[in-house]
DNA sequence: CATCTATCGTAACTGACTTGCATTAACACC
DNA sequence: GGTGTTAATGCAAGTCAGTTACGATAGATG
């Protein structure tokens, strides 16, 4: 499984420290690369995928895999990042934002796309979010998934 | 986590037993409890909930643990049950149907519940799914799930 | 600088699911 | 009804993403 692409420069450390800051968190250097580098990817990626990539960008950047879950996790918690369940039943984490993420999942390959938020479907089904979050009801989120192939596997 | 209740009745055995044999499978006797059995839940079961749900059953019905998932994954592929993963990791299977399915997950104990065909949710995903089976794109299948809090956990 | 405690690293564990392989029992064809 | 073929079964052992325990380390704060 190739190691997914990566995005466009991202701001400078201290920006980052300040917000991992601003949710009571500790601006470690593995926290920082990890933010860091989810925000520079341009879909989902995985716990294993992503300690792959951290070893390749720098010596200092080598991060422990149980130190790296519990990242993951902790930034999750924080909302500064999101996960999500692939039929493979591995996470995977994004950047987190207001609005609704929706993703097409190859079924062979299991990478992640993030659906583009202009799709009819992505707006449709933040319509609907919102309209529960109004409502006070029990449910927090929706989340969904197309299934199909990506051009890779086809 | 307590066994989903049962639904109604069921067609008698001789019904599955064809229904089995015109996907080209063996009416095996778990393959027909299995089979009867998901049919009978108004909810998602996960393979555990399964087995503990058969062994009290009647003894004949006692199923193997690797069995169980032999079968389980046989049924979801000859599309006679359909298989749902919760955030919590584990596969859910419920009957498959034509229509699309949308479930309900309690974030808390994770139980499954289908969402009513009625939701406009469901309505407005299902022409989505027919748009895009049309179009003969690489998509085959939209799942959603919406997330929350269910009764007993609040 | 010193103290406090969140975070880290190592090793061992968990649990859902899978694989290998010898045995059994549906089904088909007499 | 037998009988042969092979799908399906049961047991033991394996896999692997993710978790837990606990002593060591290093951010934050005064």
């Amino acid at each position: 499984m190739p190691i997914p692409m990566q995005r466009n420069a991202t701001p400078p450390d201290a920006d980052w420290e300040e917000l991992l800051h601003t949710k009571g968190l500790r601006a470690t250097r593995a926290a920082v690369s990890v933010l860091k580098s989810i925000h520079s990817m341009e879909k989902p990626i995985s716990h294993d995928d992503l300690q792959q990539y951290l070893s390749q960008q720098s010596p200092s950047a080598l991060v422990d895999s149980v130190t790296l879950y519990r990242i993951l996790d902790r930034l999750s918690q924080a909302k500064l990042i999101e996960k999500v369940l692939g039929s493979d039943r591995i996470w995977r984490y994004t950047v987190a934002g207001e609005r609704l993420h929706g993703f097409y999942e190859c079924e062979s390959c299991h990478q992640h796309f993030n659906l583009p938020r202009s799709s009819p479907l992505v707006t449709l089904l933040e319509q609907f979010s919102t309209q529960l979050k109004r409502k006070g009801d029990a449910a927090f989120a929706i989340s969904f998934n197309v299934q199909g192939r990506c051009h890779d596997c086809s």
